[in-house]
DNA sequence: GCCAACGTTGGC
DNA sequence: GCCAACGTTGGC
């Protein structure tokens, strides 16, 4: 079981139009960045992820499930751009904020507070944790 | 809205 | 294969 985040704007696309789609989820399509596709395709099915909202709340907000591992993107025909699909699975009690995450000593390391630009991350278990842990679950 | 960080592209 | 130019992301 590997743990990874997923960040989005909420203008594009939301935490409330993920939960939206339910227990079918949807593609994370759209990423055009090597690094974060090659996160995506490492994968497995009920893989768990945390769901950040970049540049409005800048906060981690839910937790979603993998329900499909790599596949090609929907959105290209670019053989090169895969991707998999998220299922909401719950919010937070209450949100995460990179602020919280960046006073956070045993979040130093975490991918989100060193390279704000990778859209698609992995997170180490320990992290997972302590963000739960903030998070009220 | 600005700008820093980073990734990609393309000329040589 | 290097590197300058450019585009995009995302925090502030």
């Amino acid at each position: 079981m590997a743990y990874w985040l997923f960040k989005s704007e909420p203008d594009t696309w939301s935490w409330d139009q993920q939960v939206a789609k339910g227990a079918a989820g949807e593609e994370w399509n759209g990423v055009r960045n090597y690094q974060a596709r090659n996160n995506m395709r490492a994968m497995k099915l009920g893989d768990l992820g945390f769901f950040y909202h970049s540049n409005q709340g800048k906060e981690i907000v839910g937790i979603v499930e993998v329900s499909a591992e790599s596949h090609p993107d929907s959105t290209t025909d670019d053989p090169r751009w895969d991707c998999v699909d998220i299922r909401a699975v719950k919010p937070l009690a209450r949100p995460v904020t990179l602020e919280q995450a960046k006073v956070e000593p045993r979040l130093a390391e975490m991918v989100l507070v060193n390279n704000t630009r990778l859209s698609v991350q992995p997170v180490a278990e320990a992290e997972w944790k302590v963000i739960c842990e903030l998070g009220g679950l």
